[in-house]
DNA sequence: TAACCGTGGCT
DNA sequence: TAGCCAAGGTT
């Protein structure tokens, strides 16, 4: 690692960083949510509803002793739902292992449910100064082109971050910086090489090749979903809930039955998820529900996928 | 190991 | 505009 890198890097940083409220803690509990939420999940998708997880759940304590729904509502419109039934876990994990306080230990921080090694990485060196390194999309686009190598494998990665880590003096700061780097300006599609602070010490600059650091395509299969409607004016509306596995996991839904076929029928709805396009075609032909589910008078308090919300704005 | 798991911003 | 893809982890 060139010192010169590091210096270049670091002082672009001093000047340049976006002011995130992520930033302006070493709570671990704060950095531990807003690390589980920016999980495959964009900056611009976070910010809103960061400070709104703490009104809900204000510490670890009152995060573990509630309801695995009141979690699931608090991350409704998040995505990838699983993450906060991690947390849930996580945090009943953390008052019964560790007394209610977050680990401050790398091996036990890894231990937490929805925790990996960049995660982990992370925390660790937000919170307690470790010399843990991240290695997320943008710290893996920046080391490629670093080091001119798009097709380098994560092990490869790992040992690259792990090394230039270890040169930098803070390493909080450090992990932020090529986070905040590879966010701004070396950016997947279009990076702005004239105003990398580190361009005399990139292998790639001014030519990177876009097209080698493309990614294998994913499959995207189209299913038709019915959706049965039951509403009436002094039940409310009839919901179950979606199983613990698969899509949409522990939300609540009207029921749904996977069509065989693709109907003759438009589609209320098309909702587009990222191996899955799916067809939603509403039915209010049947008079009573049957099966797992409860009436309930509003679904405020029931956490919905997005794609059911479109489904019934359009309907209802 | 590779498939799976959401949503919305960006170009 | 329609596709790409983002502060990944789990199984």
């Amino acid at each position: 690692m060139s010192s010169d890198r590091c210096k270049a890097l670091l002082s672009w940083y001093a000047l340049h960083a976006r002011k995130l409220p992520w930033r302006e803690t070493t709570d671990p509990y704060h950095i531990w949510i807003s690390e589980i939420m920016l999980q495959q999940t964009q900056v611009k998708t976070v910010l809103p509803r960061y400070l709104g997880w703490f009104e809900a759940f204000p510490t670890i304590e009152a995060l573990a002793s509630a309801s695995a729904d009141d979690v699931l509502k608090a991350w409704e419109g998040l995505g990838y739902y699983r993450r906060a039934r991690f947390i849930h876990r996580s945090a009943q994990m953390i008052q019964s292992d560790y007394d209610g306080r977050f680990p401050n230990e790398f091996d036990d921080i890894m231990k937490l449910s929805g925790i990996g090694r960049s995660t982990a990485g992370a925390i660790s060196s937000f919170c307690f100064s470790t010399f843990t390194a991240v290695l997320d999309g943008n710290v893996k686009r920046v080391l490629k082109r670093w080091y001119a190598k798009p097709e380098t494998g994560d092990k490869e990665l790992w040992l690259l971050a792990q090394q230039a880590i270890e040169t930098a003096d803070d390493p909080a700061i450090w992990n932020q910086a090529m986070m905040e780097l590879g966010a701004t300006v070396c950016s997947a599609k279009s990076p702005s090489c004239e105003q990398c602070p580190v361009q005399h010490h990139c292998a790639s600059a001014f030519h990177v090749d876009i097209s080698k650091e493309i990614r294998k395509p994913v499959a995207v299969l189209d299913v038709h979903w019915r959706i049965h409607l039951f509403i009436c004016p002094e039940k409310g509306i009839w919901l179950s809930q979606r199983p613990d596995s698969g899509i949409w996991a522990g939300l609540w839904t009207p029921p749904i039955t996977e069509l065989e076929e693709c109907p003759e029928q438009e589609p209320a709805h098309i909702h587009q998820l990222t191996h899955r396009r799916l067809h939603l075609y509403p039915d209010q032909s049947e008079t009573e529900p049957r099966g797992d589910g409860r009436w309930v008078p509003s679904i405020e308090g029931y956490a919905l996928p997005t794609g059911i919300h479109h489904l019934l704005e359009k309907v209802i």
